[in-house]
DNA sequence: ATAGTCCTTGTAAACGCTTTCACAACATCT
DNA sequence: AGATGTTGTGAAAGCGTTTACAAGGACTAT
């Protein structure tokens, strides 16, 4: 690798002048400019970042956790925000938390060894202690898809409650009284979250939560088969379900299917996320919609906002979801 | 942010010795290795990478370019080969090219600039010369979804002209004769690689490929929608349709039955890649399965060994597609 | 005693860049 | 004339590490 140095040599100049040129100070002479860019062209010479952020103190580079390089929802996240970022000239360097502690810490020393100008961290299980000292010592540090009451200006977030509460409220306008809940990991707040919205909605329409409509199953494909399994052996003459995300919908509605009951005709189904492909499975998916473009592209922005680069208002705060009707749910009788 | 050089302080040791404590080196006394151990503690000292891997010359990353960070297909890529690359202590870097030149070039310019110990480039648009010299004068190069006839031992690519064939071959085999297909865009080779599969399985039935049956489409969601909609309007007596991707499977058969055609009934749809969501559309689609996982585990596997960092063979080379036969096709007659 | 090992430690020179400072050369004002 | 800017330039210090290399101390073998 040719160094700044060699670029001097065979322009006739000193290292100074060279950086300077790279650098578009204007006080090089025109001759000397184009000597030290034609050395440039000749020996193919690519300036060492890592030198060069060694002294200048910026990386320009954001680092992002998020939980796996996979799957449709972090897959728009990084999208969004690697567009907007970009665009400013500051890369985006992902790394997968993969949901479990350790993994996520490491991620977080990995880019903080990296020295990113900037966090953006979408984690899990790193408790809110650890995520509060990181923000007081450490870079900007942005939070996705979970909210630190104290530090509420740095996050962006979903109300989780308020999706379930409209999923759950679709259903109990639709004349649903027995609506059963797959949700997710019982240790997930977004999880919670979402039964807490189910739970309020049936409260609100005077229906008594009954324990038996309660399953749990996890996020990730074919979440919802085992516990809608579960669901269907307990007898509980269930006429709707809602379903803490499409990927747990689309399950469940397999496992209905298989035990004979017909889609939204004996059993109506909503999802939660609004995945791409929910629009072309059958019958297709009602479900709440979660912007998570838009909360790639906030993120992407609030990060800029925080090193400074950005103009107008502050990107953080709470989305809102929106219930989008399709063709899983009916009214009943 | 701390430096060793306070760590050596606080510790009353020199720099050397710390740095011999950060890296596993022998040589150090047991009081001292756990004075600096408690004042590394003590002070939170993070090392800082830049100045590490300027001195080093290794920054144990490898550089990855993808289409784009969204998408299941990018997504499993990435996954896959982060899992394999991180076991071994080895960071992915992915930035998106977003398939185009100046971006794609821009990209590499990106990673370089990092002194990534190895790139991961799956580019559409960067031609095949300047692939070659980044072979030779950067660091180890991998090159996925693509061949470079001599570079081979670098490519991990796959046989495309042989997936369309099989579903091509399928279709013919259960009778149909009037067979379309809804390409990708003309200018991409993965595209005209599928195309050629397909005029062969044509032949080899004896059956006379004609210019109506070809209509182009984009790769993205709903690609096929227009172009299945082209295709109707030629009323060229279609039975079945060979689409190069799932997402213009799935718009294709949108199109269809708005216009009252029922799949399979009234015409039979094969697929390309077999992405997560096939399973769940109505009907579910027969396709052909693209080993992405494996492709993206390859690529971190041949990564570690052109790197010097993994036994046994390297995992270049070209993958299979296999059929996956669902319910989207069914025999004529 | 003396010389030869073996360990542990510190000194100082890199790594490739930016940036401060000083200085020369020249232009512009009293 | 002299004083005062203005510009373009290079020398050198520093960013936070690693890593020769050398040196000192504690042994052992003569």
């Amino acid at each position: 690798m040719t160094t700044i140095k060699e670029v001097a040599a065979r322009a006739g100049v000193s290292q100074a002048t060279v950086s300077r040129v790279l650098n578009g100070n204007p006080r090089v002479s025109a001759v000397n400019r184009q000597r030290v860019e034609a050395a440039i062209q000749e020996l193919g010479y690519r300036p060492n970042t890592l030198a060069k952020s060694l002294v200048t103190r910026r990386t320009h580079s954001a680092g992002m956790i998020v939980g796996s390089l996979g799957g449709p929802f972090y897959g728009d996240i990084m999208h969004e925000a690697e567009r907007v970022l970009s665009r400013a000239g500051i890369h985006l360097i992902v790394t997968a938390g993969n949901d479990h502690l350790e993994e996520e810490r490491s991620a977080v020393e990995f880019l903080l060894e990296r020295r990113c100008d900037c966090l953006i961290l979408h984690v899990n299980e790193l408790p809110d202690h650890e995520l509060a000292r990181l923000a007081q010592d450490g870079p900007p540090l942005i939070i996705i898809n979970r909210l630190l009451p104290e530090h509420a200006a740095h996050c962006i977030w979903l109300d989780n409650e308020k999706g379930a509460y409209l999923a759950t409220r679709h259903l109990l306008e639709r004349g649903h009284r027995h609506i059963a809940c797959i949700a997710g990991p019982a240790d997930k707040c977004d999880s919670n979250e979402r039964i807490a919205g189910y739970r309020r909605a049936l409260h609100d329409f005077g229906v008594t939560y009954r324990p038996e409509w309660l399953v749990h199953g996890h996020f990730a494909e074919n979440g919802g088969y085992e516990a809608a399994r579960v669901l269907l052996s307990r007898q509980s003459d269930i006429t709707a379900a809602f379903c803490a995300n499409d990927f747990i919908a689309v399950s469940a509605m397999e496992a209905f299917r298989e035990a004979g009951l017909s889609v939204p005709d004996d059993i109506s189904v909503v999802g939660f996320d609004d995945v791409m492909f929910t629009r072309h499975v059958m019958p297709r998916l009602t479900t709440i919609h979660f912007p998570v473009r838009e909360m790639g592209r906030r993120a992407g922005l609030l990060a800029l906002h925080l090193m400074g680069m950005a103009e107008g208002e502050a990107a953080s705060g709470r989305l809102q979801p929106e219930l989008v009707v399709r063709a899983s749910t009916r009214s009943l009788g």
